[in-house]
DNA sequence: AATGAATGAGATTTCATTCAT
DNA sequence: TATGAATGAAATCTCATTCAT
């Protein structure tokens, strides 16, 4: 008996596959379960992707879309002293894995995998705070010496990774905790030149 | 057929299986092909691994352990001086994935590990780098208000991260910028105190 | 290459199983080959199954139930003497073997089915038998020392074990011969008291 | 290291065999177990048994032999008279199955399926009781309409059917019991012929 | 458009058997 | 003679995918 509802299919299908895909991991799921959980069809599954690799990158799009969004929203609303800036864009990205923690661990987690069809969408830009660190650079405000490329990508790596983890604390510290020692590694503070 | 060379199974089933890991992750990867490319019998493996998580446990223990051992190693010898010690031990970390990149990908990047049956190995012990920095904190040499754990763990996740990209990149930087530059992110030398 | 017949897979593989497992006993016989007979995927198999032991069980459960159900009907038919009710009761049993011999032997044979996930099904219960012993042991008509269950449960080894000898005897009996020697045998008979 | 102990890989072997095949049946049961429950090498089994089923045959032939000698003893000793012998005949079999359960259970329980290689051993013989009742018979003694085949083999089902049910009741009757209650169900006694 | 029974390629795992030592 | 690591055929089971309804 087909058709029931020819509603929300893929909706239910997003929110159905973000709940095991962070749960369990991609490899660990399969398209009857996420289509069994989102109670539609597996034939309606194939109807809206391709497999579920595609579901995958769907839901990591529409995460990095979200985050690069409030980010920008944040540090535009924010002092443009680069420290107010990086703070800005810090807190916006810790509110974020609070809020989404299921697409946060979907899309910047181990989720890398997606294997042979699919690419990775991750390409989590580093551009941005390079150029920020570059500047600063030229003005002196941080010190001469630093490889900015490598120490935006660095701090990329602080970030995510933390956030990560956090998310899986079963004891998490506070979120202004974070954002201050988030802020305290970010290469903007950490390698500012001081005066004598 | 048996009994066809009397060499050495389980290196070769450790060789290969970390070759294949490397390159395809765990979920990619089928015990029939570690075995082939092990020029081995598919019984063979399983005669000395209950299944292909419990090869990849044993690559990741003796990855942690032979990168704990360097850092120790690399610790004691050097100079006594906080930044110094934490030079020392980012050098070691740095030369232990460039000579081991598919060891430590394998260890140190997204695998998960085998979903049910075996957890996973990684639990990078932040407890060494939470020490040192209460100690400089008591003296009065980093900064009061840090909340050393939070630290460390980002710092954890600093060098851990820049790592796996650094091994992928396809113009990776020279191994002692990143030294340097991990440094500078590193709390030690980011959160000390600087008198006026 | 999916759904090419819509029709009945289900009663398929419980004929395929039936033959088979009659043919060659539950070990000796794969779900492969039980598939394959059937006419279906062996995907459809374990759509339906979880296993051959979870098929086997159902060929058991149905032939309990369709054995019980002929004798409670043939033994209500039945004139109330206990000898009638006997005949009535070994009637049935005789009947439904020569009808179902495959599934009678699989039932009652030697199929401890399954091992380990699946308990065996057969029990075939003593009950009824005993209580009227009882009963007519309480009126005098059979001997007052006799060890009723153990008589009842001596006689469900007689019937099951002489029947399924007589399923596979490439000479055998006439059924009404059967009837008579089993009656002969059962407490009912053998073990009344007789006056002088 | 080849070559520990040269003594006694046989009875080793039976002995395993006997154990494991009592308690899994022969299907569940692998030559490495038996092995390895012996502590003898593989090789070693495969040294003195062609294959499981070899050394199974041997347990059934060797149980046969005891239950058959212990059984003509008993009967020699006995009494000549039919009754007296058909008692001797039952309670040395009880005796036989309480000392030796896993043997019997193994020679007489569902362990005919041997499969391929070796045919079943079992052929419990039932000449002999239908020889003592066709005498009976002549001599007027028991009932002249009886099938003394038939019922020699139907008491056959019924001892060893209610020896095996016995040897896993978790709460068994008296030996004794035992004896009086076959013996009731024998043919000598249940079919004799009663005078007025 | 929606459904889900049916499919079979392929992954996992077992175990009887061999043979170099 | 005894050993047991090594082997691979064969069994079990999963799951992405199709297509008749």
């Amino acid at each position: 008996m087909p058709r029931r509802k020819l509603e929300d299919a893929k909706p239910r299908l997003l929110a159905a596959g973000l709940s095991l895909f962070s749960k369990l991991g991609s490899e660990r799921v399969n398209s009857n379960a996420i289509a069994r959980r989102a109670k539609v069809g597996i034939g309606t599954f194939y109807a809206h992707y391709e497999d579920k690799y595609a579901l995958l990158q769907e839901i990591q799009i529409r995460t990095l879309t979200g985050l690069r969004d409030v980010r920008i929203a944040a540090v535009r609303r924010a002092d443009p002293a680069p420290q107010s800036q990086a703070r800005a864009a810090i807190t916006s990205a810790v509110r974020f894995a609070a809020r989404h923690p299921q697409a946060y661990r979907v899309t910047l987690g181990r989720e890398r995998a997606g294997a042979t069809k699919h690419r990775p969408v991750v390409s989590e830009s580093t551009r941005p705070t390079a150029e920020v660190l570059r500047e600063l650079q030229a003005a002196g405000r941080i010190d001469p010496e630093l490889n900015v490329d490598l120490a935006a990508r660095a701090y990329a790596a602080t970030e995510v990774g933390t956030l990560l983890w956090w998310l899986d604390d079963p004891d998490p510290a506070e979120a202004s905790e974070l954002v201050d020692t988030l802020l305290r590694l970010h290469p903007v503070v950490a390698c500012r030149v001081t005066r004598a």
